[in-house]
DNA sequence: CCTTGACCTTTGTGTTACTCAAAGGTTTTA
DNA sequence: TAAAACCTTTGAGTAACACAAAGGTCAAGG
């Protein structure tokens, strides 16, 4: 098939194949009259198991490790798991930070209703960002 | 004050402080002899305001936005108010999805106890990710 | 006075995972 | 047979800096 057959039955663009197929994440193979790239039922699992990949949070690099290394007949799951490890503790506090940041634009939202509605007043640009501690402010918080 | 003086003050980092003023952010006066910037207390104050909307979340554009309005002497604030409207929404669904990724990376961990420490068959790339839902797959779910 | 180290300048590159546009060839379909 | 629909490669754009290079400047010590 072709690069938007592909990319219909995995469900991305076709601009996504094309990247992977630069990337060398999928390795098609060419019709050598038109230069096109002719994708298989092989590459569609390939294509699938990027996807999974992808909702696991990995990066195209560590993608790219993991097939290279399942392609040289090794298991990648120790590396996978690896990753994993490493990865979650990220994304934990990732999601701290953004429900701090929430808190934090919710707090100011609210202060926002008690305030004198800024009409600048040559000090203040606006009392709505200025109620917010400065990052160095924070460190002891 | 020269560049890292201002980054020191306001705990950034002077690549920081260049990048902000070549996009305009902060417009620091020129030393005619050598072309150094030299930078006042308003643009510390400037800076500050900067890493306070950093940590609400506006993007350099924006704050961009906000001050330009600010020196047109309109009050910022309905703009910021409507801005953190806009975005808050956006950061709790990222919030959720993040919550999302970290609990499928812990179900595959926890699947990968009772696998048969995939050496690879031939179909199998690695289990590991294989069992993880594809996003077209999740539609429903 | 001069050297050395610390700073400053601008410019260009790299990061991530695509997306979009352009220019031009190919295939399908009416 | 001509238009519509696809395909190709190349290059630029995105966000917010980090980093390196090449070269000018300044402060302090010998």
């Amino acid at each position: 098939m072709k690069v938007s057959e592909l990319a219909r039955q995995a469900g991305v663009t076709a601009e996504t194949v094309r990247h992977y197929t630069r990337e060398g994440l999928l390795a098609p193979s060419r019709d050598p009259g038109n230069g096109y790239h002719h994708y298989d039922r092989q590459d569609l699992e390939r294509l699938d198991f990027i996807q999974r990949a992808r909702t696991l949070g990995f990066s195209l690099s560590e993608i790219h490790d993991i097939l290279d290394h399942a392609a040289h007949g090794d298991s990648p799951c120790p590396m996978v798991r690896d990753l994993l490890a490493a990865r979650l503790p990220q994304i934990r506090r990732r999601i701290r930070e953004l429900e701090e940041l929430a808190s934090r634009m919710e707090q100011a939202m609210k202060n926002w209703e008690k305030m004198p509605d800024g009409v600048p007043d040559g000090h203040s640009l606006c009392r709505l960002i200025e109620s917010v501690p400065t990052p160095s402010q924070e460190e002891d918080a």
